[in-house]
DNA sequence: CACTGATACATAGAAATCCGATGTATCTTT
DNA sequence: AAAGATACATCGGATTTCTATGTATCAGTG
């Protein structure tokens, strides 16, 4: 899947987004709703969930909270303040990315031979 | 600079679009090209681009052509018939990816809860 | 009750990608 | 003569995501 290559970046903005959004979740709750809302088009591993849930976590932007679902562990996360503030930042930042991209490649006038 | 960090899974869409447009360049052109179609906002630097020249030409996308200027070597890429066909199909999948994350990012609806 | 599939966490190592630093050398301008 | 732009190149590092693997619980089925 190249998908997979183009994800690179976008990861944590996809996961405080999701945050954002719904306020409250765990991880695989995560996954599946990114399959859901973008229809099984990007499938978000646990290798791939799990460590950069944790990242985030040291980095401050989300915290956690244990709940035992009977004898499993279930670990729901939620913004922090730092993180609702980086959240904002960094959709803008991919936003002004994206728009950068689109203008670099949809313009297909060849450059004024500069 | 974080958008450096978006650019990954970008980098060889970029050059073969550029190499679309304008049907031949060389390296030192493209860098120059993506720093003023983008206003600045994406400086590519050498360590990048000359590996990712090197590849997409081991790969059969881009065909290469050495000129002397005087004493110094230039290296002039323009895209072979599959790069053609591959640069159509790459550009599809990254905006399919944009619209995706678009998606996926803009819609500040909660889940239905599922 | 055994089995299967979904739920739920986690990590180690591999693979890929881009950047920073560095190197060589030429050309142009001052 | 010096500085800055042009023009190529590679190495090692940092980062990121995936694959594979592991543990364990819960629900549904035969």
């Amino acid at each position: 899947m190249q998908s997979n290559e183009l994800i690179k970046g976008t990861l944590s903005t996809i996961i405080l987004t999701l945050l954002k959004e719904n306020g409250r979740m765990y991880g695989y709750d995560i996954t599946k709703a990114v399959k859901e809302k973008t229809d099984g088009k990007i499938l978000l591993k646990e290798g791939s969930l799990y460590p950069a849930l944790h990242k985030l976590s040291a980095e401050g932007l989300i915290e956690s909270e244990e709940v035992m679902m009977g004898k499993r562990t279930r670990i729901y996360y939620k913004l922090t303040e730092t993180g609702m503030e980086r959240t904002k930042a960094q959709v803008q930042e991919l936003m002004s990315f994206f728009n950068t991209i689109q203008a670099l490649i949809l313009n297909d006038r060849p450059l004024a031979h500069g």
